[in-house]
DNA sequence: TTTGTTTTCACGGAAAACCGTGATATTGAG
DNA sequence: CTCAATATCACGGTTTTCCGTGAAAACAAA
């Protein structure tokens, strides 16, 4: 038998964290060198060992500080030759994408069964991408999709008026806050109601409220 | 020694329930007789095998089918003397408080240690309730903050004249549509508008948006 | 039966949003 | 440098919302 790889697992649940970590000391072929609740701290451990080599870095993308997607930006720029896995509770697209195009090794759900992540992990340390069936689905309709929806763009000050809208401030009193004219507000008013394809405040808070927007 | 407790385990994330299910499988003193992705299951598996002791059920509350709340409540009133600890993501003060009047013996939250979540398993088979400090003092804040938002309450009319406006549609559109004067539309939204204590149709919008009340 | 809630309608004036149709200045990317 | 996008401002007219102040009928609960 080869040595044993190396890995560091990141997530901000605990339970999870023992649990995985719990799954994965079961196999022999695995050690686990350190297991951290944030991305910094990996990075941390990484910057500062730099002599340990690590095989690979299973990390959760929602976690506080610093997520997933960036710890993998970090990752693959700072140490390249770290393998990544990305293993998140929910399926987004977007992150996927963003998660493919930062080359994150492999990407699964939280939803996936225990002989799935020992498949992706296995397929990752020798080298191979894993990327569920299911996931490149998804991946695949995000694209077509994004065509028919061509991702509307919305200028600094467009979203700083459209939140202030959504907040129930009137044209004057953004004026006001923004030391702009009203006539500005209410130019950006219209150019957002014409942008966004709504006819009114209602639409334009819908809009806001649904992005996520408002913090 | 006694005889091992009996426990079921119910989360739909697969890999969390694996998880689970290896760090209590360390544990002598726990039979896992059954894992499930659903309430339904569980239920189902209890009454069937009405002849097996089960002491104990852990459950997610974020489940398909039957969530971990509706559960409990089946549990409880269908075998009393099972007891459930409750696992969830998020430390939602609400559900807690449904939980804690409908006898849940026990919630952490997933960001409990592997320590917590024994000792809550422990306490509970020894036959006294476990709430962490946090999901306590949760408890406590939303009694006060309870009786500072008294729930409003909106009439059936009053909800449907909300939706349509966050729908975009003008007072005079939704009177034509629901064969009312124009007076009363402006009235409901007049009411709307104090009652929920927004001060324009983004207040509203918002308020519609934010509780779910559009498909 | 009295009381409270819901549903319905009405008017007039002030404020704000909506619409069209502009213009100028800055700035960032090619 | 040039061109497109962004940011800024202006005005008059129309529509809609907002505000105050009512009130009558239906119905359910106490």
């Amino acid at each position: 038998m080869n040595t044993p790889f190396s890995i560091i697992i990141a997530d901000d649940h605990s339970m999870f964290l023992d649990g995985l970590t719990s799954i994965l000391a079961e196999e022999k072929s695995i050690n686990i060198i350190l297991t951290a609740k944030t991305g910094t701290q990996v990075l941390k451990y990484l910057r500062i060992n730099t002599d340990e080599k690590i095989d690979l870095v299973i990390t959760d993308i929602n976690m506080p500080e610093m997520d997933g997607v960036e710890l993998n930006a970090a990752i693959k720029a700072d140490f390249p030759k770290i393998k990544t896995l990305v293993v998140s509770m929910l399926e987004d697209a977007k992150k996927i994408k963003i998660l493919t195009e930062a080359n994150a090794n492999g990407y699964i759900s939280k939803n996936a069964e225990k002989a799935e992540l020992l498949k992706a992990i296995k397929s990752i340390l020798e080298g191979q991408n894993y990327f569920s069936p299911r996931i490149k689905q998804i991946l695949m309709e995000a694209m077509f999709s994004a065509k028919s929806e061509p991702e509307i763009s919305l200028s600094k000050r467009e979203t700083e008026v459209l939140k202030l809208i959504a907040q129930e401030f009137t044209t004057q009193e953004i004026a006001d806050q923004l030391f702009l004219s009203k006539h500005t507000i209410e130019s950006y008013r219209k150019n957002l109601i014409s942008k966004l394809g709504v006819r009114n405040l209602a639409g334009l808070t819908r809009y806001a409220v649904e992005k996520g927007m408002l913090e």
